[in-house]
DNA sequence: TTGACAAGTGACACGATGTCATTTAATATA
DNA sequence: TATATTAAATGACATCGTGTCACTTGTCAA
């Protein structure tokens, strides 16, 4: 959390400092982000910055949970509407994020901090069970009793992989890294979340 | 990748160069991590590391890969032992993973990758859903119908919520962050798994 | 007016990264 | 074997970024 000198700040020189931070946030990852770049825009001292955040991080992840709190209020009011039922009010939210983003600096703010961060990793942890090559994914996708499976057809099983190891959070992830259309993301999010919804196995 | 010298290195000088890296990523988290340390610790010269690999993350995502290779097979194995029951197969290899981790080096080396890259930020985006706050957590979970569901306590809306956002991923992250035992992570799994085996809603 | 405390400032020490000119080793060629 | 050619090894160095600290400036109460 920035400290309290921070929050004491007149408010345009906090503005300021805010939109430098979003400007470099938005050109590069957390990790290759520099200090030095945004206080030379925003025009406030090296001492000053610290007096502020602990550290690029602090003020970093201040910045994401400002994003994040509009989108709270809106999870509970799309909740409400929906009479409880989560996933109509999830499905609500997600194609919120992807519709109402309000430029292309914003859109590589949360681009950065999806793939950066999540991505690269996840691609590894993922070969543990989709494996390197594509001969061992034909060889996984052979072994699977889809008799048990309640899927439609062979792509659903990729559906289904991707499910058991995440599900919303991995598909705001992959819009960004495919850079699929909006359609498209809605599309494979309410596929996934419908699975969920009747479960991944037949009923007995 | 690794450049080919560096696959064209004697053995020992390769193992030398993984131990040490094992090492410094073991203490720190990658952006922590410094290659002068690693270099100093395996005994080559910096323009050496440069002639291995890109960068630190070159090599950090190398040691992945090579960790995940193993579990990949593995899995394989489990497929067929269960007939194609990809949950059963996933739960057997999270178990796997959690009983046989072999030193504290290993189970830190981990726990870098799982956390730091992972968790804070999925912090911050579960916010949208579950808000700062008890508070709000407490009115979401009285909006959420729970008729609905196909749950037996209220305990268990926490879990869906978790299921919606991520599963094994984020049993992983989760088992680390919370530094749950080996068993309560397991039966952790084990609950989400088979929530999701059935439905997460009541059949109509 | 003065004293005490909070905030602002920027030079600097420290450390890390990636490069490059140069040396050394390995391999092919005649 | 001698020589040419290519690959690898090396470490000094330029560059950049971080976090600190001694000092200055501002604020506000007594």
């Amino acid at each position: 959390m920035p400290k309290q000198t921070f929050f004491n700040l007149p408010e345009h020189k906090r503005n300021t400092l805010i939109e430098a931070a979003g400007k470099e946030f938005s050109r590069v990852p957390l990790a290759e982000a520099s200090i030095s770049n945004i206080i030379k825009e925003a025009h406030i001292p090296r001492g000053s910055f610290y007096q502020y955040f602990e550290n690029k991080e602090d003020l970093y992840l201040y910045l994401l949970k400002e994003e994040a709190k509009g989108r709270n209020s809106l999870f509970i009011s799309m909740l409400k509407k929906h009479n409880g039922d989560i996933i109509l009010a999830m499905t609500a939210v997600y194609r919120d994020f992807l519709e109402k983003m309000p430029d292309d600096q914003e859109r590589d703010f949360f681009k950065n901090a999806l793939l950066n961060v999540t991505h690269k990793l996840e691609n590894v942890f993922m070969t543990i069970f989709e494996g390197n090559n594509s001969e061992s994914m034909n060889q996984i996708s052979q072994l699977i009793n889809t008799e048990k499976l309640n899927i439609k057809d062979d792509k659903e099983i990729h559906h289904i992989i991707q499910i058991i190891t995440a599900v919303a959070f991995r598909n705001f992830v992959e819009k960004f890294s495919k850079e699929l259309s909006d359609e498209t993301a809605i599309e494979h999010f309410v596929i996934e979340m419908n699975l969920l919804k009747q479960g991944l196995y037949k009923r007995e």
